[in-house]
DNA sequence: TTCCGCTCTTGATCAGGATCAAGGCGGCTC
DNA sequence: GAGCCGCCTTGATCCTGATCAAGAGCGGAA
């Protein structure tokens, strides 16, 4: 793990600067990030950081995955949060995590240190506001595998999550999922696993289904073709109308 | 469904008013706040807005009980929130609810005015500095949850169900569950199969069960009694380090 | 009082997904 | 190339919780 502090412009995906401090260009508060801002390197499978463990700095992702997950007394684990680029990790407040982290591909971080993120926050209510948008977002997203986990069959779960993967590629590059898009795959199977409250097997079974069913193309293990979106939104269950706003 | 328009002192349990505000004591806002505030009354059963409809309010919970679920096109339905008293309702900057709203019991909600509210909000960074950390509170809620519903056995997700009751209830009171500790089940079995994505039959059961097992003691259907917390706790299959903060 | 309806309990059977097990497919190092 | 390892697929069997079904308990209304 690398920290690499920052000039004033290299931070291009970090939401805290583009969205809240940049919109209005109060150049002492980018000064003031700067100086509290720098940058974290971890590789794939990596932990970030252990439930309980001391957490001195907030982050936002800039590139690759990161995964939060829970465990259980005897090693069950579910994962609870999947954190994407421009996603916020850390709490405002509170210094242990709550989660386990963990880095699923090369996963950059840009880090706050703590007590001067607090003091920015209350000094700037901007991005006390931007921060409860966000957070409010995962909520959402949260109560959504809510229902999924405790309501939709296999099939459903796995559908759930490729229209999930798919719109949040799709976000990322500002436009709507299109029939033919295609996207990899960023978990490992037994992750998905893990993120469905299914065993790896299960999963795999699924997927062969999806595919035999002609509502996925694989290429390879990861590499997933949607020839007609409408067709995979069918099989999540959900209300036709979409859902949650995402 | 009654509005009533309140006098400056007579919100007692509101957690806008009493934790940002007052906590302040700005005259103005208090002022401000008795303009857009009013109160609403619900009967036990009645919905309190469905998924989709225009919210022209926020709230918090003054007293009684509402729940938050989702359905899926087929019916199915799982619940994703449950709020008790000085609980928020609403989400600034958004018009239509995301899920529907129920009160299971007769329910009095604080109400304040779209607008207005998210004037103040704009105006009183400390109100939002509160409803975000509200908000990462109902967050963590919601993770573990997701790990009960992905990964818990029935028998688990029961203990765990009157776990979170039991400290709620107790939390209300600020003090924590003792052994010998009785409440009041507010859910139905339904309720309670709703939100721990089980049927009503498998609640029903393993309700009993651990009733056989000396775990929980019942007067009548509703009304629960704890011998031992530790013993019900180690039913929940958590860690023994008692998971989340609360 | 009787009847009705709602909630809850309990039993019998079924099925979806877990578990156990074996093997395939790349990619890697030696 | 051979061997190994991580990841994935597929098959056989098992088990937990769903489903179907019947009836108990209780409160409210006529």
């Amino acid at each position: 793990m690398n920290e690499i502090f920052l000039d004033q412009r290299s931070c291009q995906s970090c939401p805290i600067r583009h969205r809240a401090v940049c919109s209005k260009c109060e150049p002492d508060e980018l000064q003031m990030l700067d100086r509290i801002k720098y940058y974290r390197h971890y590789d794939p499978g990596q932990p970030v950081v252990w439930a309980g463990d001391e957490m001195d700095f907030v982050a936002s992702v800039v590139a690759g995955i990161a995964t939060l997950s829970q465990t259980l007394e005897d090693g069950r684990t579910q994962m609870v949060g999947l954190l994407l680029p421009s996603d916020f990790l850390g709490r405002p407040g509170r210094v242990t995590a709550p989660y386990d982290v963990t880095a699923t591909s090369a996963l950059t971080l840009c880090c706050f240190r703590r007590k001067p993120f607090e003091k920015m926050l209350v000094e700037t209510p901007s991005i006390s506001q931007r921060l409860l948008e966000m957070t409010l977002d995962e909520l959402d997203a949260a109560r959504q595998w809510m229902l999924i986990l405790g309501r939709k069959t296999a099939r459903e779960k796995i559908a759930s999550l490729l229209t999930i993967i798919a719109q949040r590629e799709a976000a990322l590059q500002r436009r709507a999922p299109t029939n033919g898009s295609s996207f990899e795959l960023p978990l490992t199977r037994e992750a998905m696993a893990d993120y469905l409250g299914l065993t790896l097997e299960t999963v795999s079974r699924q997927i062969s289904a999806l595919k035999r069913a002609g509502i996925i193309e694989l290429e390879g293990k990861r590499f997933v073709t949607v020839p007609d979106f409408a067709a995979l939104m069918d099989e999540t269950g959900d209300d036709s109308d979409g859902g949650l706003p995402v």
